[in-house]
DNA sequence: CGGATCATTGACCGAGCTCAATAGCTGTGG
DNA sequence: CCACAGCTATTGAGCTCGGTCAATGATCCG
């Protein structure tokens, strides 16, 4: 199982401070409560969205009937670009955390054949930028025990980390559609950790990270 | 765990029969036999590839260490995008199958500002489309028991069966990697299948599946 | 305060991993 | 052609992680 090949691909690029004002013009600014619906599964919309504060999450419901978080979409990133295309939205888009979004119309895009040539690469980055983080999701959240993966979408979520350093810590069940497991065992893993201190609980739906011992566990995990 | 949503989101679109001529004139085409690397993770390379016949896989080594295929790529795909950016390679490439491709030079999509909007449309097409089904992988092939795990790979493979309704059956210990399992568990299922005449196989490395009793077996899979 | 949702913990059990042995298949050289 | 080596696949036996079922705590409101 093991590989000798030495260069790192590591899942998760650094944090792509897209703190710049959004590049789209004309598009307009919304803002939503957590567990507001971004837009909903088989709906059809004129616009995608840039998410520019929060945390948005994508899920959708398999064939078995299991609800299933697909990616998680942060600040800079790019949801519903299917709409760009005409087509129906694909996965239900759900505010985490409140969030600010920019609504950008199908219209703005459609318009673009002769723009300028910068918003053209800007929309291949995000695009591209979707694909990477949702393969990375495949590589790093659906491999392993489960100890493992909560690890990761800790790492993942302290991308996300707010000011005062508070990552935004989704519900058990949350944790369980994410990663594929069970509520109890989202729960165990995350006691665990507490106790071991790599987590520090903040209750509500909070909690403050120890970057050092996560980092270490992550690696004692990697290694056993 | 179960919920209660009507609407069907389907993982696997129907087989984008893109038998059409490729619309990126000027885009030279290659063959390349089963095992041969289309690109290498890390390197750069100065274009992506749009596959016209054959599978290739993207792969990459997790931080543990064990390799991961992150998806397949078919006819009609493409794969290595990130070149359009300028970008090295995120993940290793190896045709799966002999494989016919089309080598897109980025010169060739740079040039594209003011060129015809059909191109750039197709370009997005794609780019959405190796998105969904990286999204779609998450959601079908690393979900559930290890049994639905193989038939849903099964029911990805018939995507792709050659013209004698043969499919490519992928080595046991690249199902592992494709579904997080071990050798000895995906062999097992394979065997089960066969024993259950879902599967017949056709060394080397094909199989013949008989469609119905598949939908079937999926179908009960999801109910329990 | 009472009810609802969310989280934690325990006891038990089974799917899948580990370790290990056997069997097919493929190619290579005598 | 056969014998052998090296890979690939299959199968078995035991053990463990995580799922299931169930009960108890927290937390958050109205």
């Amino acid at each position: 199982m093991r590989m000798n090949t030495a260069q790192a691909v590591n899942g998760f690029q650094p944090a792509t401070a897209s703190a710049a004002p959004p590049v789209w013009t004309g598009a307009v600014a919304l803002a939503l409560a957590a567990e507001q619906r971004v837009f909903a599964a088989g709906s059809t919309g004129g616009s995608c969205h840039e998410i520019t504060a929060g945390i948005v999450r994508l899920e959708r419901v398999t064939t078995a009937g299991q609800r299933r978080i697909i990616r998680l979409a942060g600040p800079g990133d790019l949801i519903g670009q299917e709409a760009l295309l005409q087509r129906p939205y694909t996965d239900e888009a759900v505010a985490c955390t409140d969030v600010q979004l920019c609504r950008i119309p199908r219209t703005l895009v459609q318009a673009l054949g002769q723009a300028e040539s910068a918003l053209l690469t800007e929309l291949m980055r995000r695009w591209q930028q979707a694909l990477e983080q949702s393969e990375a999701w495949v590589a790093d959240l659906t491999t392993g025990a489960a100890r493992r993966r909560v690890l990761k979408l800790l790492a993942l979520l302290a991308r996300h980390a707010d000011d005062d350093g508070q990552v935004w810590l989704p519900r058990r069940d949350d944790i369980g559609a994410m990663l594929d497991m069970t509520v109890e065992t989202a729960s165990r893993m995350v006691s665990r950790l507490r106790r071991e201190g790599i987590l520090d609980l903040q209750p509500p739906r909070h909690a403050r990270l120890d970057r050092a011992r996560l980092a270490t566990a992550m690696a004692n995990q990697d290694a056993g």
